[in-house]
DNA sequence: GGGATCGTCCGAAATGTTTTGCGTGAGCCG
DNA sequence: CGGCTCACGCAAAACATTTCGGACGATCCC
């Protein structure tokens, strides 16, 4: 037999309007009256709605896009351990093309009472993206923070690597080496962190070289290395002697394209990559890359959205982490002759 | 305004005692018309009660060691793929040193009623590990897949990559190469597969050279760049020319032993990997390595546990997929003369 | 082949449950 | 002590579910 809200009403001493208000979160009922109603729901095995469900102890959600790219998986270690030194459990969800969405996990994680959720480089990246899906949770309480990427408007912690920078420090790192003819290779514009990347270089290119119009060495492409091999081939062919890229797994494809063209990494050409990622240290050439502050950002991440937690309320300008420059050896002097 | 049995009712043409049928999962309504509610029911935005969503049904646990090896999230998105292509959600759950353990994140998964788990190089890889943790899941009906590892009496599918094979194509390889100072470096040797490698290495050993005792040329470390440094260290100290390793990072430890030591890597000494991990085809040099058939596995492993939810009954027999030689550069002839 | 019988599906209405408008009384503050 | 607000119950309204019976078609029997 179903507990019907009268038997709850007697479980707990009050009307059934009462029961009613608590079960839908109206207001006009006293703190006190509602713990007892809730209470009375536990003892009876009253299924509560989804809204209200005890947030099973330290549950948080880690939403991912994918772990083909080894920045992801080291996001994902540094939130974990620091979610798990806090008591927390993770949930670790990613994406899959023609898979599971993001929209699809937060659903699973929302019913199964989640504390939190963490995005990390999530529909909140795409500019193109429909923003209400953030609205929502946040309408629904529920403590949320993002990494890597801007979403105008929600209000919630936001924690970022300054892209900008990233790409001003490679192109300052690249002039010093003498190097003038610079190509950016990155994914689609309509990602936050891709659009923040192009206007440092913009930006880098104007304040260094007097160039204006940098479009002509920007190619935008996908995230992968393949994606990379294809945007640095258009801009070695155009004649570039360095190529600064939008991930590591870019710049790997940048130097396969290199090498293609029968030109020497770093001799003949530089490339610069993004993340320093796990075992770019080891690549052929090791990389010279822009570091993403890992451990700070999911550490921050992981602070914000347990104050969240907590009731407290974090900050809610963005967090934007410098980046700092790693010079291995994907990056040399330029050549002599102007190619 | 939310919309009304009413709303819906109109929407599909059918009376407001239809739709209630149709949400309450009630029979006497015939399926065209229990479909076209349902679409209405979309239509309209209305929230499905948990029982029908559509989706949520399969929660399928996904247990992983840890990251930091990039073959675990390529199982990982092997395996999400798959999962996701029939239906299922998956639901990843990696450890971390001092974090959530395997048994807590078993518990939650339970405890959010999942179809199935598959654990991927989980306890039951470890020997010295207590299986009841296994038997009592098997007891509740539920389904599980191992991959990698070996947990004898425990009733359930298991997918794994021949270990020994793997050692001895690798001991094949350089044999050819005219090497006969061949050393082994491997993890922990309570974990099965390194137990099973460690078993191929004496075989290998012992057919191409006569070598009787093999364990002068074993070394057991972490599974880590250090852990395979440290190993590689006493095996190249000890003569060795060529090290067959137990995992793409330790691999990288013994090639940064080697050039500590000033040896080079291929020209006069040998490193051979293990998994063809995600970039090793980058790294300097890149690897040659034995590919476990990652794809293939996932994709058995998905299958097997997919057939048990459904109520059938995977084979028992432990699934061994064999591993494939990848030649790339980190081998050569073996010097001249012997050291 | 025709009619009786049965079963399924669905709508109208009855019945049950939840939500809401409104009024009351308790407590608080000036 | 009066005015105010807030929390809560009452009862009516809104909404959902169930019951009941009719329409329709299939099947069976004569």
């Amino acid at each position: 037999m179903k507990a019907r809200l009268a038997d709850i009403a007697t479980q707990a001493g009050v009307s059934e309007a009462t029961v009613s208000r608590v079960l839908n979160s109206k207001p006009g009922v006293a703190d006190d009256t509602r713990r007892a109603v809730l209470t009375a729901l536990d003892v009876l095995g009253y299924e509560r709605p989804a809204r209200l469900r005890r947030r099973s102890a330290g549950l948080v959600g880690l939403m991912l896009p994918e772990l083909d790219n080894p920045i992801f998986p080291a996001f994902a270690q540094v939130i974990e351990r620091a979610l798990a030194h806090h008591g927390y459990t993770p949930v670790l969800c990613t994406q899959t093309p023609g898979g599971v969405t993001e929209d699809d996990y937060t659903e699973l994680l929302l019913e199964r009472g989640v504390s939190g959720i963490v995005f990390v480089s999530g529909l909140h990246s795409d500019s193109g993206a429909d923003l209400s899906r953030y609205l929502r949770l946040v309408d629904r309480g529920l403590p949320i923070v993002f990494v890597n990427g801007f979403a105008p408007g929600v209000d919630a912690p936001f924690i970022s690597s300054d892209e900008a920078v990233a790409v001003e420090l490679a192109i300052g790192h690249l002039a010093s080496l003498r190097h003038t003819a610079i190509g950016l290779a990155v994914g689609p514009e309509r990602y936050v962190p891709t659009a923040r990347k192009i206007a440092g270089f913009r930006r880098g290119l104007a304040v260094r070289f007097g160039v204006e119009d940098a479009d002509a060495w920007i190619e935008r492409s996908l995230f992968s290395v393949e994606g990379g091999q294809a945007a640095a081939g258009a801009l070695w062919e155009r004649g570039a002697t360095a190529i600064v890229c939008g991930s590591d797994l870019m710049a790997l494809g940048a130097v396969r394209a290199a090498r293609e063209r029968g030109l020497r990494v770093p001799q003949d050409v530089s490339v610069v990559g993004y993340d320093d990622s796990p075992l770019v240290a080891f690549t052929d050439p090791p990389l010279t890359t822009v570091r993403q502050a890992v451990q700070a950002m999911g550490a921050a991440a992981v602070r914000a959205l347990l104050d969240e937690i907590g009731g407290g309320r974090a900050p809610r300008t963005e967090l934007i982490y410098r980046p700092e420059l790693v010079v291995r050896a994907s990056t040399g002097p330029a050549p002599d002759i102007g190619r």
